[in-house]
Formats: structure tokens, C-alpha cells, sequence
RNA sequence: GGCCAGAUAGCUCAGUCGGUAGAGCAGAGGACUGAAAAUCCUCGUGUCGGCGGUUCGAUCCCGUCUCUGGCCA
């Protein structure tokens, strides 16, 4: 379920009802302190239905998908030893996708200094310098790369230097491992809530002129004096770093806003775009009715009490 | 009232020394295996303000009208 969808209210209802425990995949609210800008569930919203992996790291920490996919497992099982059921509500394709189909992922790669040695390697060269330096180390995986994603070719590079293996042999071994994949470790049923886009584009208007009175504005300053690094994860969260300019002074506050609010919605058009095509969610189209939407999932998906 | 600029895509504007036009933003669609709220890809026909004139041909030149700025009375 997708940001700004109403996802959180309707997640509560139905833990109620099913007797279970919500398990957040959120690749933001995973921090403690992102609070406002990430729409992250209040005490009291909560209702007393335990939530997870919200505020399991500080801002400063390193996060990442494998790190979820492994944490998310243990929650999975623990609440299911409880004789609970598991919702798990979230924004993140790419955490339900790791989930969802048990995505194997290659040994940690070391802290090293590679990625800017790369990097350093290609300044002043050739703009296609990494690009063309993947394709003779592995050809296969450079395929499937565009040549401007600069970010996947370094990945792409860091797994060949670090692990010896490279990405595209360890995807066809992934590939042929989840064609004999016949049960997923689990049973899922997925499913979003499809807003009409006019309605979806003023229900995040509204919201983030609401976040802004709750003190968004304060919550991004203390992320801005905190003079973090660019590549720090809550530097690219949306809600924050749209401010940045604005306390710069470079652009008003209103523009400032602005650019939050188009950022968001690129976002949740990107997010319905995964959604749907990448995990075949049900879509959800009763948005106005959430008894309706509660009546609809716990028939299509069978769940005793 | 007079003079000078403008009027081109939803918005901001470029351009055509006369052969019916293109960027950015917005918008739409898509990709995605360790930063994923990130990163990346694809998609641009619009009476070129209205009406006349010149021309084989006008969005472009000329005339006129309308509107919007600015300056002078």
C-alpha cells in the first residue's frame, strides 16, 4: 500500500479484525526523528495494534534492503509464533519485492573505498568511462543497465571487485532458483489502494499543507544543521530535502512547497507503477469505503480470525 | 491620446535571413537485487493573437484591429 493512499488507517482497521500485528516496509521510517515528513503512525493512531521496524535506526546509521529483508523474517516468524497474523503495510517496492520473493542477495561487501575510487578513476574521462568499463568486466549484467544509471553500473562494478562473482551470474542463478520456487516462505496476499490520479494528486496537497502545520518545517531544519553527508540515507527523503534551498535562502518557502508537493507526486506515480506492475497488487477501488475495502481483502484472502 | 516592446505547447520561453516549429517545467507511460522517498529510460500538432495584403507559399515581411507590459503626455 502506497503513501498518501490512505494506507495507515485502513492497515489498523483490518489488524483489528484479523487479530495481527503491522509490520512497516518503509524505507524512510525505519529512522527515528523522520517523523512528520515521513507520515509516520502515531501512538495513538495505532490503537494499541503493535507496529515494527519503525524506529529501529538513528539517522546517522546505514540501512538497507538486505538489512530489512533479514530483520523483517525474524518479526515474520515471532509474530506468527504468537498465533498473530502479519500485515505489512508500506511504500517500498523494492522491501516487498525482497519479502515477497525471498530476493538472495551476495555476501556484504566490505566498507571500502572502491565506489570513490571509481569514481575518481572516471572524472575527467570519457562520460561512458564506467559504463564501458562494466561491459568488459560483465558484459551481461551492463545489458541490462542503461549507460546514464550511474548508480547501478558502480553497483554493478563494486560486486565484481569485491565478491570476484559477478552481478549477472549471480542473477541467473537467482533466476533459476525462483523458477523452482513453487511456495513462497510464506503466504502473501498483496494489495493498493488505487486513488482516481486528480483525487490522489489533492488528497497529497492537502497532506503536506497539514504536515507543514504540524511543524515539518522544524523537523527539516534539524535535519539541515545536522550537516549531513549527501549520500547519507534521510538526505534523499521526500519532505526534507525540498527545504534545503528554502533555508539557503535561494528559494522562497512557498517554492519551496511547491516542489515538495511535485516531488511527491512523482513519487507515488512511481510507486503505482511498481505496485502494479512489479508485485501484481489487487488494486483496491473502493477508496471511500474502507468497511468495503476491509470486507473485500478478508474474503479474497481467506484469513481466519 | 502618443511612442516602444510583447502575444508561439497546460506554464516559462527559444526559433524560423519566408518552405506550417522546439527546449525546460508540468503531465503520461515504463524500468528496478544491498542509498530504492534513490537512480534511470521513453513520449511534444500547437487555429505560432484576429482579419486583410504582398508572395507559388506567411507563424516570420507590410497594413490594421484586439489584448498585455513599459515609457511619454
Amino acid at each position: 500500500m502506497l503513501r498518501h493512499h490512505g494506507k495507515t488507517s485502513l492497515s489498523i482497521k483490518l489488524a483489528k479484525k484479523i487479530n495481527a500485528e503491522i509490520i512497516s516496509a518503509d524505507s524512510m521510517q525505519i529512522y527515528k526523528g523522520l517523523d512528520i515528513g515521513t507520515a509516520k503512525v502515531t501512538k495513538s493512531q495505532m490503537c494499541g495494534i503493535p507496529h515494527h521496524m519503525i524506529d529501529i535506526c538513528d539517522i546517522k546509521d546505514k540501512f538497507s534492503v538486505a538489512d530489512f529483508k533479514d530483520m523483517c523474517y525474524h518479526k515474520i516468524d515471532e509474530i506468527l509464533k504468537r498465533n498473530k497474523n502479519v500485515i505489512i503495510v508500506g511504500g517500498t517496492g523494492l522491501y516487498f519485492n525482497a519479502i515477497i520473493y525471498d530476493m538472495q542477495f551476495t555476501k556484504k561487501i566490505e566498507k571500502t573505498n572502491y565506489k570513490q575510487k571509481l569514481i575518481d578513476e572516471a572524472t575527467g574521462k570519457d562520460s561512458n568511462y564506467l559504463y564501458k568499463k562494466l561491459l568488459n568486466i560483465d558484459p551481461e549484467s551492463a545489458k541490462d543497465i542503461h549507460p546514464n544509471n550511474i548508480k547501478r553500473i558502480i553497483r554493478a562494478l563494486e560486486i565484481a571487485n569485491d565478491s570476484g562473482t559477478l552481478k549477472s551470474k549471480h542473477m541467473v542463478l537467482e533466476k533459476e532458483r525462483l523458477s523452482n520456487f513453487s511456495h513462497p516462505k510464506y503466504d502473501f496476499y498483496t494489495y493498493y489502494i488505487d486513488y482516481p490520479r486528480e483525487k490522489l494528486y489533492d488528497r497529497i496537497n492537502q497532506r503536506i499543507d497539514i504536515m507543514v502545520k504540524d511543524g515539518l518545517i522544524d523537523e527539516a531544519k534539524m535535519i539541515y544543521n545536522m550537516r549531513l553527508d549527501k549520500d547519507n540515507t534521510c538526505m534523499q527523503a521526500i519532505g526534507y530535502k525540498e527545504f534545503f534551498d528554502y533555508f539557503k535562502g535561494n528559494i522562497s518557502l512557498e517554492e519551496a512547497i511547491d516542489n515538495l508537493k511535485k516531488s511527491t507526486r512523482h513519487y507515488a506515480k512511481r510507486q503505482i507503477t511498481w505496485f502494479k506492475n512489479k508485485l501484481n497488487c489487487i488494486k483496491l477501488e473502493n477508496y471511500d469505503n474502507i468497511e468495503n475495502m476491509l470486507e473485500f481483502i478478508i474474503k479474497d484472502s481467506n484469513i481466519k480470525k
